[in-house]
DNA sequence: ATATTATCTATATAATTAGTAGACAAAGTG
DNA sequence: CACTTTGTCTACTAATTATATAGATAATAT
């Protein structure tokens, strides 16, 4: 797993929307001053996030977006995975995206590499928006 | 940490020059079809080591490689750092390759991601290519 | 002398990443 | 109604990285 930035900005937006919970409607160009998003970048990503579910928005003067979801029940490893792929280090060890490598030809490699993402995934499944909030 | 086929391949040439290390030299060629690695790409990965001071070689008829270091003093970690940079998920999170990401605007998730690569680090960094032989 | 093998450098190609640009649609405000 | 604001959609671009391939050169064994 390596994060892109676009998973980062992906989580800083969820972030900020479970942090504005509290306002009727967020827009993304505040969310994108607050947390130093490139606008037009941040809109495509929005944008995804509400197909999938995640926001629901409004149009025109005074619109914005707002979570869909209780920020408890979103997962951080859902949201790396919908915007990169495999938490593993290598697909072969994949759960949900496997695909072969070279690697698998060496057992002892394929066992430390599933290890590795059993801990990441374990850590990244339960942990969610909500635990992200400042205390 | 995302492992490229580059690092995967770096690996299973140093696990067939582990496995061979009875041998004087093995050829390149010989890695490469019991590898099922391309030749030509395999050429400029042990060429890579070689410069790193991983393994040996020779020229001509009857050339090859060998090891220049004892594999259990050859850690998965270090080959992958080389081959691929960092082994954290973000570079705002590692030890050796840091750099700033957007992230870093999140003290948990900072935290979060710390732990996965330090679990990672200490995994890949404890185990040795002499771990990685058949038993 | 020849065949073999490593060395070195350049090139190619495709995919991915990280955006930008601009037209369009909907909603509120005066 | 006109105008401004904000989300929606699609296309495009630029840079980088990944994954090789090609071919000339150098060294060595036979």
């Amino acid at each position: 797993m390596k994060l892109s930035k676009k998973s980062e900005y992906a989580c800083l937006a969820l972030i900020d929307l479970s942090e504005n919970i509290d306002k009727d409607l967020v827009k993304s160009g505040d969310i994108a001053v607050r947390k130093k998003i490139p606008k037009k970048y941040l809109e495509q990503i929005l944008l995804l996030l509400k197909r999938l579910g995640y926001i629901r928005s409004k149009r025109g003067a005074e619109g914005g977006y707002k979570l869909a979801r209780d920020p408890a029940e979103i997962s951080v490893a859902e949201i790396i995975r919908l915007m990169d792929g495999a938490l593993a280090p290598v697909e072969s060890v994949s759960e949900y995206f496997y695909e072969h490598t070279p690697i698998e030809q060496n057992r002892q490699l394929i066992s430390l590499l599933k290890d590795i993402r059993d801990y990441a995934a374990h850590k990244l499944e339960t942990t969610t928006f909500a635990d992200l909030l400042e205390a």
